[in-house]
DNA sequence: TGGATACCCCCCTATCTAGGGGGATTGATG
DNA sequence: CATCAATCCCCCTAGATAGGGGGGTATCCA
C-alpha cells in the first residue's frame, strides 16, 4: 500500500466541513501535505484523472451526484491507494454501496476532529478508519446470515446435491442428465426429492437455496 | 447492550495465554471483574449454560473442538451480550466463521497487551474490538464483489424489474400476474424481454441474476 | 430383513419459452 | 407539429419442459 501520503483530493461541498476535514487531514498526515479541495463530483472526477493522488477523502452527497462514483473511478485506476468516506449518513445502504465501490474507510462527520484525525492516520499502520457504529453495521452484516446458517442443514445425498448444482445453474433436466450421465427421468426424480427435502416447489427457489447453502 | 461487564468467561487452553488475556481483561474492565477460565470446549459450554456471563473471550483452537461452537451457543442464548475471539489465526476462514457464529470482535494474540486491553475496553463505547488486519479482511470481503457490480449494469425497466423480482422468488407467471395486476401474457412478454436483455434462458438463471444484482 | 441410496421407466397435465400479431403512452428531436 | 424510439400493455399458437404420480431393480449396511 501507499507508504506515504502527500497528495490528497478532498471532495466536500460544505465550506465549514472543508476546513474542518482539511484540518483533520493535517493533524493526521502532517502540515506539509498538498490537498486539492473540490465541491462537485464532476470536478472531482476530472481532478482525479489529471492528477495522481495518494489519498482521497470523499463526501457522499454532493450537489451533482454521489461520491461513490468518484470512489469507483479512483479504485479502478488505483486499487492500491486509499480512499475514505466522510459523511453524515450512517445507514447501511450508504455504507455498503461505498464499501462495494472500494472505500477503505467510512467515517461519520459527527465525531471529534481529533478522533477523525487519529482514524485517518491509522490507515498508514493498516488500521482501516471506520467509525464505531459503522463497524457494528459491518459485523451485523455477517451475523445476519448466521441464523440460516447454523440451523440444522437438511442433508442431501451426493446425487441430489449434484443435480441441485446443475439445475441451480440454469441447466434443463436433459442437460443435467447429460452432464451426470443419467436419464432425465432420474434427474426429474432427484429434483423431486430435493424439492421435498427443502420444502420448495420451483427451480427458482432451488437456485436460491443452492446459493444460500453455498453450493454454487 | 450490556452496560457493565463483571462476569467473564475465558476459553483458552494455553497457561501463558490465560494469564496474559486475564491481565488484558483486567486492564480493560478494571481489577474487580470475575473471570472463569476454562481450557476445554465442553467445559466452557457447560459453564456457559450454568452461569450468566456478561462477556466471553474465546480462543478458537482448543483441544476438543472449536471455540466457534461456544460462540454460537452463547449468542443464541444471549444475543445482546458480547463475545470476542482472541486467536492466532488471521485467515479469513477462521474470521468469517467466527463472525457468522455471532462474534462481536476478533483480536489477534500477537498484539501488544495494552492494545488488546484498549480494544476490549472499547466495546463499552460501541467500538468493536477488531485487529487491524482483520478489519482489512472484512473490507476486502465487500470489495470482492465490486468488479461484478460496477460493470455496465444492463438497465431493466421498472416493470421488467418487478417481474424479475417475482419470478426470482419462485412465483409462477400467473402468480406474478396476480401480484402485479396484469395479464399473464404480459408477464410472459416481460420475462422474454428480461431474458433477452440479460442473455439468459431460464428461471434459474434469472434468479441468480436477481440475487447478484441485489434485487432480491 | 428392512431402510437408505442410486438408478431406470412410463404416464399425465400445467406451465414455460419463444415465436407471431396488435395497440397506447411518453419524451425527445427534427 | 410530426414522428421516432422507448416503454408498456394485451392477445394467440405451438412445442418444450417441468412437476407430480405411478412402477421397478440393485446395492450396501445395520
Amino acid at each position: 500500500m501507499a507508504p506515504m501520503i502527500h497528495k490528497i483530493l478532498l471532495l466536500e461541498d460544505h465550506r465549514d466541513a472543508q476546513a474542518w476535514l482539511l484540518h483533520a487531514l493535517q493533524l493526521a498526515f502532517g502540515p506539509d501535505i498538498h490537498v486539492d479541495t473540490v465541491s462537485l463530483l464532476a470536478e472531482s472526477k476530472k481532478y482525479e484523472q489529471e492528477n495522481s493522488y495518494d489519498f482521497i477523502l470523499v463526501d457522499l452527497n454532493v450537489p451533482d451526484g454521489s461520491g461513490v462514483d468518484l470512489i469507483r473511478q479512483f479504485k479502478v485506476a488505483h486499487p492500491d491507494r486509499y480512499c475514505v468516506v466522510a459523511t453524515i449518513f450512517s445507514d447501511k445502504q450508504h455504507l455498503f454501496s461505498a464499501l462495494k465501490a472500494g472505500a477503505d474507510g467510512y467515517i461519520l462527520k459527527d465525531e471529534e476532529r481529533e478522533d477523525i484525525a487519529q482514524m485517518l492516520g491509522g490507515i498508514l499502520q493498516g488500521n482501516p478508519p471506520i467509525s464505531a457504529s459503522m463497524a457494528q453495521q459491518m459485523l451485523r452484516y455477517f451475523h445476519a446470515n448466521f441464523h440460516d446458517d447454523h440451523q440444522q442443514v437438511i442433508a442431501l445425498s451426493d446425487r441430489e446435491r449434484e443435480v441441485l448444482t446443475c439445475i441451480a445453474q440454469g441447466m434443463s433436466n436433459k442437460a443435467c442428465a447429460r452432464e451426470l450421465s443419467i436419464s432425465h427421468h432420474t434427474v426429474s426424480e432427484y429434483i423431486h426429492n430435493v424439492y421435498r427435502k427443502l420444502g420448495i416447489h420451483s427451480r427458482a427457489e432451488a437456485t436460491r437455496e443452492a446459493i444460500r447453502r453455498g453450493i454454487i
